[in-house]
DNA sequence: AGAATTTAGTTCACCAGTGAAATATGAATT
DNA sequence: AATTCATATTTCACTGGTGAACTAAATTCT
């Protein structure tokens, strides 16, 4: 895999040859639009790599963490989409997977009878209890050598940024 | 598409419930760790429609910027799989989708006979000049609200998580 | 010089995810 | 009761990307 010092070097070149052609160009807000996408590529294929021992993918995994994360343990389908950012094709797809393994279980909702009801099962509980604590370790080494302040700092820029997001996507749509 | 904030805000949810049931869990590093997976995707997307229109896809848009950026406007297919952190074999498409629409030029290298010499054409960068430009006014939006300081931070921020993410994968290859 | 190894690229078969259309069913509106 | 809307699933064709096997050229090692 090559190294993302490398590719941010040639970016940083590269975006300066391009500012002198084009001299309207926005390089410092161009760099850290590139700089977000390349490390936000890499962490996502950290992640994957993490999660194929465990014959997981990212979305698998953030599906059943979600439910794991909820007070009771369930959802719809529906809103799984939503929160995990993927297509009702594919979390069909996805439910398939996890229910063939016996981590979540999938039935019809009481109240509502179009509904799925989605929900952890003991045994998906026991996995995620069992898998998580295993990548602490490579959680807090990528963010190595950050203070206190330098977290915080981040996790407010990148709000911000989401912010900005989706004050666009809102835009476009209008 | 879903709100970035509405997933932001289950996430920290999610985040704070499960750092109780599981407290050695390092919540703010979590945390971060899937901001930067939610915003870094979000914008892969945006760009990714921002890109349709023009008929091409992330790393056709990566592969044709390096080439514009450089000096000579020309590489190999093994640099931009390095840079472009692609495959040789989606490489191989990449050059074949860029030929065919007369964007670049492809030919066997004189010195070394196995290599392919890949070289942005007249038309590939008349084609540059011309999508690049509409392209700024959303490339500023996203950082609106921004200061100075605010840019310089998160380039500096995010240039330590690469580096800690390249240690990471040094420290797996060994 | 000749054999073995390494490097560069391509081809092929496959996987994960998407978008659109079809189906089914229940809920809400009138 | 009929219409309209909402939820979910399935199927199909398609895109983007990957790993494995393969070809060809260059380099290294006797």
């Amino acid at each position: 895999m090559a190294d993302l010092g490398d590719c941010i070097a040639m970016m940083d070149e590269g975006i300066g040859r391009m500012h002198e052609v084009i001299p309207h160009l926005p390089a410092e807000q161009a760099t850290l639009c590139r700089l977000m996408l390349m490390v936000g590529a890499r962490m996502d294929e950290g992640l994957e790599e993490t999660l194929k021992p465990h014959q997981l993918n990212h979305s698998e995994f953030l599906t059943l963490m979600i439910l794991y994360s909820r007070p009771d343990g369930s959802s719809s389908p529906g809103e799984l989409c939503e929160f995990t950012s993927q297509g009702s094709t594919n979390m069909t797809r996805i439910g398939n997977a996890l229910v063939k393994r016996g981590l979540i279980s999938r039935g019809a909702s009481a109240e509502d009878r179009r509904r799925v009801l989605i929900r952890i099962t003991a045994a998906g509980r026991r996995f995620v209890l069992k898998m998580l604590p295993p990548m602490f370790p490579r959680v807090e080494a990528m963010f190595a050598g950050f203070s206190a302040t330098d977290r915080r700092q981040l996790s407010r820029l990148l709000r911000k940024l989401a912010k900005n997001l989706d004050q666009l996507d809102a835009d476009d749509a209008s």
